[in-house]
DNA sequence: AAGTGGTCTAGACCACCCG
DNA sequence: GGGTGGTCTAGACCACTTC
């Protein structure tokens, strides 16, 4: 056999570990590509599930990304910031801006596959907004790009009732968006919760958001209050870890 | 774009996708043993890799976790909430109740390694503090532990000389922790930054945390403001996300 | 056409957990 | 002790990207 002292560790971890570590001192840059599995078998003597499993270990820490017959790289991190208290000030969305257009920075983030339906109201919606389950409900569902890379999903989730005959229930809202509309409709949101969480995509969301390996989704599910306490919309987001830091910043 | 066969997708994932719909449908719940790889070979009459792939799938989203020499199990996930403002609210501090004792929702948190040292300021650190690098910052390390689990790590930077004889510079701080220290410094923090991101932790935060693989890590920097706008400290949380939701409200 | 990663097989030995 | 997952080998064919 080899030598024995260095048994401690798995192999293909002491191949990850020599990966990362040039990464990490600036050996490889992002978009650089790494050796490949045929590299790594001849280099380090190694089988080709072993190969792959090191550069397995690398992707699913999402610092590295495989290209199909191209190679595997090194992932870049450039998030936007999303201000999560001053978007949602009045004098953001009651200027005819849209709200999500603060979000930008100079990039240019654009919706796409905007979907407005009526539905039965899931459960823990209902929950919230405090209406029965399955009564009906105003469904607006938008995805978000960002320089071809969709980076968003959104949902929100209205009172059928509260809505009819609102632009709300169409795909164009309007200047100043939905709760320029709610206000005009005697329900203006003055109040907002956030609730953040993260996991891994289900399928779906990997596809939707054309997610690689190894990165997370943030999820944020915002519901809007009146000034009486009443929930008038609940809205569901999914993000992409990569491209996003969220922002909250507030007094003591 | 019709579907016939459906045989494009690897043997791995239709395995994958009916154990995950079978847990989605409640046939195997939280804590439950799923089929083991020899199970799936036989039922499937595929190989030890390809059953070994189809249960990595369902790791790899953080659904199941597997014990060695036991099996693979679904998990559950039960969070507690974090209320981001309410927290720093001044009535929560200068009551002599800890900061983190609001987190607990009635299970116990309790406070694990503490470790304050004194270190010349990282990069980033001193960048959002205001001061040189490598100027010297009190450094307060410490984990938290849920009912045997770890579930937070927090790193808080001070200015040194700021911080000198009190007793943040002390392993317990005392009655209100380290905001009430500071406000009788004449340092009070009024205004706060909350920075919230997410990603596949690293080794080291794996271990420290006794994350299951598939399980992501919410990473919030806050840094904590005087009235005059001055940075006093910077706070850098790294935590489970299968154990934490976080919650922000406010007002428009 | 050559090279890459993606899937898959059929074996093997080990460390660990449980009854 | 018997079963479990963890690691590893040595092959193979395929789809895809790049040139």
């Amino acid at each position: 056999m080899s030598t024995e002292g260095a048994k401690r560790q798995p192999k293909y971890q002491r191949i990850a570990d020599e990966l990362r570590d040039a990464i990490q001192a600036g050996q490889y840059r992002p978009g650089d590509r790494l050796p490949g599995e045929n590299d790594l078998m001849a280099d380090h003597g190694v089988a080709r599930m072993t190969a792959r499993q090191a550069l397995g270990v690398l992707q699913s820490e999402g610092i590295v990304e495989s290209r199909k017959g191209a190679g595997v790289f090194v992932r870049a991190f450039r998030p936007l910031r999303r201000q999560g208290i001053q978007r949602l000030a009045r004098s953001q969305w009651g200027e005819g801006r849209s709200v999500w257009s603060v979000d930008t920075e100079d990039r240019t983030l654009v919706v796409d596959r905007v979907r407005v339906t009526e539905q039965g109201a899931p459960e823990h919606v209902a929950r919230v907004l405090g209406v029965e389950e399955g009564e009906p409900v105003c469904v607006r569902s938008r995805r978000f790009v960002l320089d071809g890379k969709p980076v968003l999903l959104a949902t929100s989730y209205l009172p059928a009732g509260l809505v009819a005959g609102s632009s709300i229930a169409q795909e164009d809202t309007g200047p100043g968006g939905t709760y320029a509309r709610l206000a005009e409709l005697g329900s203006e949101p003055v109040h907002f919760r956030e609730e953040i969480r993260s996991r891994m995509p289900t399928a779906g969301e990997a596809e939707q958001l054309k997610l690689s390996t190894g990165t997370p989704v943030m999820l944020i599910c915002r519901t809007a209050f009146t000034d009486e306490g009443r929930a008038v919309e609940v809205n569901e987001m999914t993000l992409d870890s990569a491209s996003y830091i969220l922002e909250y910043a507030f007094d003591a």
